[in-house]
This record gives C-alpha cells, sequence and structure tokens, in this order.
DNA sequence: CCCATCCTTCAGAAATTCCTGAAAACTCGT
DNA sequence: ACGAGTTTTCAGGAATTTCTGAAGGATGGG
C-alpha cells in the first residue's frame, strides 16, 4: 500500500481521537503531504474517495478553527486550500479554552461549596489549573521565538 | 435552584466537552462536592437521579483513569468513592500522550512524504510538537514543587 | 449456611454524530 | 446575461455512543 495513504489514514484515525470528525482529520493529513500550491476540493475528493459535501463541512470546520486557509487562485476555477502557517500553535491555543473552563468551574465550585464539605478538592483543581493558565502562554513565547530564531 | 446541584450540572457538561461522557462529569462533580468521606455509589444514585449501571461503569472509568479513588470502609457494606489527590495533573498527564500521538504522527508523515512534496508544514508541526513534549514534564515539576512548599 | 446488600454485566432504546447523494446557489470569464 | 464549473445546503441512512432496567454474581454479617 502506498505510504502516502497510509499516513492521511492515520492522520484521521488520530484527529478523530482528538474529537474532530474523521475526514478532517484525513484532509489536514492529505494538505500536509500536498504540493506546496495546496489541493483543491477535487483533489481532495479524488485522493480520499470521500464525497464534496463532507468535504465541504471539513474545510470550513478546519479553516474556522484556524488551521487550513483557502487560497483563491487566479487563472483557476477551483480555491486551493492548505495548511496554515502556525496551525498547530492556533489548536494548542485553543486547548488553552478548555483550561480556562476547568478552572472557571472550579472557582464555580468553591463558590457553590455546601457546608460541611471539604474544600480540598476543589481548591487543589482551582490551583493547579490557575498554575496551567499562568506557564501556559510561555510556552508559546517560547515557540515563537524559536521561529524567529530559524528565520534569522 | 440549588447551587450545589447547579455545580454538578455544569461539571456534567464541561467534562462533557472534554471528550468523557456526561455522567463521569457528574459524578465527579458530586464528589468535589462532597462529604470528606467521600460517598457511596448508592448517595451518588439519590444525589444524580442516575442509574446504578450507569454509575458502575462511570466509577470504573473514573478510576481506571486515575481521576478517583475506592475506599473500602469497614463496618460499612457499601464502598466509598472520592476525588484522587493530584486528580488534574493526573488528567493532564493524560493529555501528554495526545502530544506524543501527535509528535509521531508528524515523524511518520515526513517519513512518507512523497517527492515535490513541501515538507515544510510538516517540518513544523514535528518542531511545535517536540519543543511542546520538552516543556510539558516542567510544568508538572513545577506542580509538584508548589505542592511540597504548601505542606512545609 | 443463609440472607440482605451491593456491584457488575447484558441487551436494548434513545439520542447524537457523521457522511453521502441530489438539488440549489453562487462565481467567473466570456 | 449566460453557462460551465464549483461550492453549499438539505434530508436521509448508518453507525456509534450513552444511559436504563433487569438479571446474575459476589461479599460480609448473623
Amino acid at each position: 500500500m502506498n505510504g502516502e495513504q497510509q499516513f492521511v489514514e492515520r492522520a484521521g484515525l488520530v484527529l478523530e481521537m482528538l474529537g474532530m470528525p474523521r475526514v478532517a482529520g484525513r484532509v489536514l493529513g492529505a494538505l500536509l503531504t500536498a504540493s506546496p500550491r495546496g489541493a483543491t476540493a477535487a483533489e481532495l475528493a479524488e485522493r480520499l474517495q470521500a464525497s464534496r459535501a463532507g468535504l465541504s463541512t471539513a474545510l470550513r470546520h478546519l479553516t474556522m478553527m484556524g488551521l487550513v486557509e483557502r487560497v483563491p487562485n487566479p487563472g483557476e476555477r477551483a480555491d486551493r486550500y492548505r495548511v496554515r502557517p502556525n496551525a498547530w500553535a492556533t489548536l494548542t491555543e485553543q486547548g488553552n479554552r478548555k483550561l480556562q473552563l476547568l478552572h472557571d468551574l472550579a472557582q464555580d465550585g468553591l463558590r457553590a461549596l455546601p457546608e460541611g464539605a471539604d474544600p480540598g478538592a476543589l481548591r487543589e483543581m482551582e490551583q493547579f489549573y490557575a498554575l496551567w493558565l499562568r506557564l501556559f502562554p510561555s510556552v508559546l513565547e517560547e515557540w515563537h521565538r524559536m521561529q524567529k530564531e530559524a528565520l534569522g
């Protein structure tokens, strides 16, 4: 079997495990191994053997998440799609929202705590996510620093 | 409405967004606001108005994830459950596996890359997750350091 | 040894999600 | 303004998931 195709399927499975639809992962896999100019919806449909309806929603989803961008191509009818620079940093940053959610939840819980309950577990939760929210941005900063260095 | 109950439901929704079944989140919410000795399955069934079958699987799930522990109680028929210390660090650590998965995927993609394709996107992906995997443990170390300080 | 109590497993119902084919809507060059 | 090519929307079908009720199994006190 084609190693490239194998990669596409694996990307589908991995990204599915992360909570996105399978086609979205396969599209991403296909775009990651596409020509530098990206790929059209038709090419993707061909390679993935998927319906264009599914591709349409998957591409919109990926675009709204900031992972993929649409590149209109003068002289060509079909738009091209490609992986956005910094896509993964963007994705990770959205994971940050989950941390915020959990932190908010912990605070909410502390507020709603009934008499005689042990605040210990909730306090630990609140402190843990507070720490994480504090350190999270520094990782991304480090990443951007690395990016600049690589350019210079 | 009871603020405590509200918190339980909210926990259900938030944890559902994170990919666990809703009851699991509600159980966690209930345990976070329970007496220090934890709660029995019967008490949880009462509070959550959920079937004991669902609780059984949810509790097993949570236990295997390391978020909850089972505390047999001498002199009492029913086992008690409570949130484990360091539960959230444990959960986060499992998120680490996802990063590893994505890093592996990137490496796999680079290996399978066809001729003439642009390795740029995959290389960026590989480097990004490599950085993240490197920095991730230091956050947890910082956490454990904080824990020790709080004790001393 | 027996019985009450608790826990788990099983099959099935309900809801949600994902993808497809067909039809409608839009775009661009002429 | 027209028509080919492209994209989106929509309804339906398939598969997966989550929860419940009921039956079966384990465990500890008397």
